[in-house]
DNA sequence: ATCTGGCTTAGAGTTACATCA
DNA sequence: ATTGATGTAACTCTAAGCCAG
């Protein structure tokens, strides 16, 4: 079972909003190419079949949950169900005042630069227009949280701090372990990549790593790590509706039981009814195909109509009333 | 056309760290 | 202050695909 992302039939669409960084950093701005329509996307998966479609929650809790970093997409219900279509928003955390910014960050360095090509802060000199830059960027622009408390915002400046020293330890000592934090806002920037593109071809890692001041290496990590999460939520799905399909089949299972009983039960007990029965009761064995007769001598055939599989009695007989009882030993 | 080695990338599994209750 | 659970960044390993020689 596999995961499809779709984006319609341009499959091989480049992240727009880093074609068009004014897309990204601005979404509000109402440029007519970026509509709702361009933005959707849908997500299917090869299961096809659908996912509690009676307990369907809102729109807004979809989207709520598609936005989630634990969402769990909801598959696209059978081939005839159409799949889900889920809004996508550009993230707003990006102040207006950054898109120029971005721009600078993108046009001082060359796209063909390679993931060297990104230096850690503090590495660059201090005199440098993009080393400061970057420094201005990744403080300024990734503390852009439109956070209620100064907590928050404090936050984002020490790990955009922390981030810088760890890339300078990065750098001196490759040999220690060190986990940054990506902000609430590079997540989110993430994550609509992500929902645009599951998977990166270098150029669009190169440009996303500058677009958020990462390193590619850790754009790729965190695009291996996303696919796997959703992997993994798309496994408890699967696990979850292949449960709620063993329960509902034990359960016809139980009922057809339940009805053999009874149907045996009606036979032995019915038998000299059946032997007045007219000609006309006529049932089809669904393995030999021939019409039998209730009235006649109890042919195999007839015989073999009273098979006492479940299988046979969702064949296509034909009760036009209870068939003759067979003797059942 | 086939083989081979190098390179890149993705997936699976794991580890280490940050955060929170 | 401590601790266990959880989430996730980052790692290793492996396999597959591609390409040049």
């Amino acid at each position: 079972m596999e995961l499809a992302l779709s984006l319609g039939d341009n499959t091989n669409k480049q992240f727009s909003f880093l074609e068009n960084p004014s897309k990204m950093i601005n979404p509000s701005a109402s440029s007519t190419s970026t509509s709702d329509k361009d933005l959707r996307f849908c997500i299917g998966f090869g299961g096809h079949r659908s996912l509690s479609s009676s307990s369907s929650p809102s729109v807004e809790e979809e989207k709520k949950k598609a936005t989630e970093p634990n969402n769990r997409f909801r598959v696209s219900s059978s081939s005839v169900d159409p799949p889900l279509q889920l809004q996508l928003h550009f993230p707003n955390w990006l102040p207006e005042n950054s898109q120029q910014g971005g721009r600078m960050l993108l046009g001082a360095t060359t796209v063909a630069e390679e993931e060297e090509a990104v230096p850690s802060m503090s590495v660059s000199p201090p005199d440098s227009v993009t080393s400061s830059f970057q420094l201005d960027f990744g403080i300024k622009s990734y503390g852009y949280e439109r956070s209620s408390n100064k907590r928050d915002l404090d936050d984002e400046v020490d790990r955009s701090a922390s981030r810088a020293s760890n890339e300078d330890n990065d750098d001196e000592n490759g040999s220690t372990r060190k986990k940054l934090r990506l902000s609430k806002g590079q997540s989110a920037f993430l994550e609509d990549s992500f929902k645009e593109h599951s998977t990166l071809n270098p150029k669009q890692k190169i440009a996303l790593a500058k677009q958020l001041n990462l390193r590619p290496r850790q754009v790729e990590v965190w695009f291996q790590n996303r696919r796997a999460r959703t992997k993994l939520k798309q496994t408890e799905v699967d696990c979850e509706y292949l449960k709620r399909c063993c329960e509902s089949l034990t359960e016809e299972n139980r009922r057809l039981q339940k009805e053999v009983k009874e149907l045996r039960a009606l036979k032995t007990s019915s038998s000299p009814f059946y032997m007045q029965l007219p000609a006309t009761t006529l049932t089809m064995c669904p393995s030999c195909e021939r019409v039998a007769t209730s009235t006649a001598l109890p042919s195999t055939s007839a015989v073999h109509n009273l098979g006492l599989s479940t299988s046979s009695l969702r064949g296509p007989l034909i009760p036009v009333k209870p068939r003759p009882a067979k003797q059942v030993s």
